[in-house]
DNA sequence: TCCATCATGTAAACAGTTACATGATTGC
DNA sequence: GCAATCATGTAACTGTTTACATGATGGA
């Protein structure tokens, strides 16, 4: 049993749902993707196709016919097996709370600024994190004809991104009083 | 000018904070951290603070004295002016908008799931989830002797944990009512 | 015809983790 | 004296990105 990486399962899991494609085709997914989790970099699908095809949970067959050479792959019974497994629950408990956020992470060294900086920085993210929101917003009101998850996602996206914001008013807000 | 990542502006922060520390020290405050962002292992901190001082960003002393060798970093002029200009607005959009989020990822495959297989993942999450949120809670009623800058660390990761649970049943709520 | 973009790929770098090795110190 | 853990470090690996190279296709 390989273990694989959550791009690994996803592009196992686009391969499936967009029937037998290219890698071109996995990676255009990735590229245009609204809610961007990986670059979907031609460095990282083509060898990670390949890889996949070796582990037996994709199989490809010769799609060039005088034109360059190319290949359309599918998933194997295998792969969908473990494309199940992947979804199947308990997650493991690092899927339940993913971690880094550069703005907390900078929280805990703002007393590197001086006093005025500090009040400046928290104005300036909530700002930008205003501005993101907005945009999000946004984004959602215009692509109506977007399929049913692509808009969970979204909305997703954004009740983070809100829950963010009013955190950061609220660190605003109690570290505005702070006495210097 | 060198280009540093968030670990290594952290490890200047941390540096900076705790005054003239080991290399061990600096470990600790990510291992002990109650928001993990990053693992902390010896492999990656050795390494970086040595990186960071070739840089002249920190700079050590001889700390040892007839024990096992060892040295005391601090921060150089030259690193505090960096971990200002790390913390100056405003933050590049990447910091503004930290994008993976794993139950997101598996929701765009749910469909390879038999559909009650795919109620008792949403099912199965959110109950991961809630769980998850219970935890923090607990936390932050348990050590009331924090200081205000975890404390407030603290209450952004719960915040966020809510923010996903309440998007969640969401979820749940709108794939559960789909016809099969 | 020429330029943009589609498409396939490779090479090198990078950031970080895991696993290991080993010396020193402390508490039983 | 012995075990746990504190502390310092190295080596190998992993997953992903960046940058590059290059061929094919379609439209101006």
């Amino acid at each position: 049993m390989i273990r694989l990486t959550d791009l690994e399962h996803a592009v196992l899991g686009v391969v499936w749902r967009d029937g037998p494609c290219t890698p071109y085709a996995v990676r255009k997914e990735f590229l245009d993707s609204p809610t961007p989790s990986w670059s979907g970099s031609a460095g990282t699908i083509y060898p990670l196709v390949r890889r996949l095809e070796r582990a037996g949970l994709l199989a490809s067959e010769e799609a060039g016919r005088d034109r360059r050479p190319s290949r359309l792959y599918r998933v194997t019974a295998s792969g969908r097996r473990v494309l199940r497994d992947w979804l199947r629950p308990p997650l493991p408990v690092t899927e339940i709370a993913p971690g880094a956020d550069p703005i907390r992470t900078r929280l805990f060294f703002l007393d590197a600024l001086p006093p005025d900086e500090r009040e400046a920085f928290l104005d300036m993210v909530v700002r930008q994190l205003e501005e993101h929101v907005a945009d999000l917003r946004g984004d959602e009101q215009g692509e109506g004809r977007l399929d049913p998850i692509d808009r969970l996602a979204r909305r997703g996206v954004r009740h983070v991104a809100e829950a963010r914001l009013r955190w950061l008013r609220e660190v605003r807000a109690t570290l505005g009083r702070r006495s210097p």
